[in-house]
DNA sequence: CAGGAAAGTTGACATCGTCAAGGGGTGGAC
DNA sequence: GTCCACCCCTTGACGATGTCAACTTTCCTG
């Protein structure tokens, strides 16, 4: 395999330890020392401790730009639906990611422009999917109220599935997929765009 | 006014630094100075700095429990909507302890016997709400999947209004109250008890 | 060959949470 | 009245962390 660099190194090994621990106990002079490099070494490759969060998140905004407009994709019949799915599912399968990436203190996403704009990618794929579906009649007061409303339900199940305590108080669930579709289709949010599949 | 003990002066301090600048910055180190005693008197009424964000997590669900309480006293014909609107405004109005309540890294809600009780009766409120509304017919599954769908959408909004980066993504959003009481009546969620209100 | 940027090392510093020991008052027991 | 225990707080120290500054090494370019 490709040798890694030191920032690659660096940069998995964090999302490693997020994923597993959270971010909040994480020290970047132990993640050196695991590197075999000294503890100053890794911000050669980052401003401080809060480029490397920034760095983490453009990635993962990247992934979950990916990710969505792929499972908008593959199932074109029920975007809507696919689109939830694939927000929730991307946040269990990457929480390293996804836990640095809604965190304003780690990295606040004005203050670097390239996260700016690849987060702002990531949030016009579900923008734009909800006035695509509205269709042109609709209010802006209406899209902005349909996007809040998707973003909200997709954002919350996910962070509640992650660190929340959802599983405690609901049971443990044992297909989230599922979870995720019901939910979706018991909102009003899931709707097909055209012909509206008659059930 | 009562005199504050040194307990009530570190917690509303922290409340109202967490509030403005988020608890990951927080010292209470600097909260002690601040309130004019040495650095170690805080942790003679904590175990230690989980112990605090504890204490503020338990104020937090108190406050919560009863915010929801009293929104849906004070609406009983639209309970679903009642409720979401108290929990994002609840959350508005108390970043300091809400940012608290669930970020799992600073206050484990399962290590805490009383912090456990707390957090589930609030939960208990919206579960309780759930299967109120769906009668006794409803399978669990539908429970489930309701009570998850409404704590969702609720939850997402509120952590995407105060931290996230919804405002920058929809425009700023004046009047709250409005939208999420669009944003409820646009889901699934909202319904009326026993008479839907014919609209 | 000279020069300079890039990458990494080493050392020092302030700050933080935490541990350990001590001090000073107050209230009850005798 | 005296003594002792308890509560609240102080002081000092320690290890760990992020960060700043200066130094070394390597490699590439003109």
């Amino acid at each position: 395999m490709a040798p890694k660099t030191l920032r690659e190194t660096v940069l998995s090994a964090a999302v490693d330890y997020i994923a597993e621990h959270g971010p909040d106990g994480l020290s970047f002079r132990q993640v050196a020392l695991a590197a075999g490099v000294s503890h100053q070494a890794p911000y050669h490759h980052f401003t401080d401790r809060k480029g490397i969060f920034e760095a983490i998140a453009i990635e993962g905004y990247q992934l979950f730009t990916q990710a969505m407009l792929g499972s908008l994709a593959k199932e074109p019949n029920d975007p809507a639906v696919a689109l939830l799915e694939s927000y929730v599912l991307f946040a269990l399968d990457h929480r390293g990611h996804f836990r640095v990436m809604f965190r304003p203190d780690l990295c606040t996403i004005a203050d670097n422009p390239e996260l700016t704009r690849v987060a702002d990618a990531s949030f016009d794929v579900l923008v734009d999917l909800v006035s695509e579906l509205l269709g042109p009649k609709a209010t802006v007061a209406d899209i902005r109220a349909r996007a809040a409303g998707m973003w909200s339900l997709a954002h919350g199940l996910a962070t509640l599935l992650i660190d929340g305590p959802l599983e405690n108080k609901i049971g443990p669930v044992k297909n989230r997929r599922a979870l995720v579709r019901a939910i979706a289709e018991q909102s009003g949010f899931a709707m097909a765009p055209k012909k509206p599949r008659g059930r």
